[in-house]
DNA sequence: TCAACAATTCAAGAGATATTGAATTATGAA
DNA sequence: TTCATAATTCAATATCTCTTGAATTGTTGA
């Protein structure tokens, strides 16, 4: 990950459309879901969604596969794993004996 | 967190210049430092670094307080471990059973 | 081949955001 | 009070992004 990777990453994020489809992608796992189905989850009209899928992909936030007619959507959960490391890296300057700052970075997954 | 507060925060993540602040702030971790070492940190003129700190404060990522002729910028480190839990709340549907999609998620923290 | 379904592409208009340099506010020291 | 430092505010310009609806592409089954 790189700052302009990040930066790409990021601005796809920073839109609710965007925001709603990766958190339904995320629930999805290694599953997936069509692009109607994940039109349909953000509220959205299909062109609108697939212009937002397309800057998900672009961005390298998700995947995309053809099956039969429709196209499956999925997390790449390894550039959104990088994209936290890249948000938080060197935090405190690695300082192990201070650990409140850190703490509230790695306790809030579920 | 909610959807506007996750929109807003990441708005403010994605773009180049604010990305570098915080980046810089969050190896600063509590010390903290001046909107000048930080405008320098991330090359920006006082104009501009006062225009983007002013967006990342708004957007609930960092404090300000003044000391002096100084003012002292934080990362709300609560409120970035608020923003990745919602990035990837119910991951896999919350399914113990599926560890390798969200794995790259809790291991990539430095 | 034809009809239906799933999804993408396109162009135009509306709205939001970033940059610049000059001017202004706030603080501290002589 | 006066000067220097630290930082913010302002207005104008330029640029990028999102939405909409119609048209198009690709796939499947009758």
């Amino acid at each position: 990950m790189n700052e302009n990777q990040a930066v790409a990453a990021l601005s796809a994020l920073s839109q609710e459309t965007r925001l709603r489809m990766v958190r339904y992608l995320v629930t999805k796992g290694g599953e997936g879901a069509a692009a109607g189905e994940v039109a349909k989850a953000a509220g959205a009209s299909s062109s609108r969604a697939s212009f937002h899928l397309n800057a998900l992909s672009q961005a390298g936030l998700i995947t995309a596969t053809r099956a039969s007619r429709s196209i499956i959507y999925r997390v790449d959960f390894a550039a959104m794993g990088g994209l936290i490391g890249y948000l938080i890296e060197d935090c405190c300057q690695n300082d192990p004996t201070i650990v409140s700052c850190c703490a509230p970075l790695t306790k809030q997954q579920g």
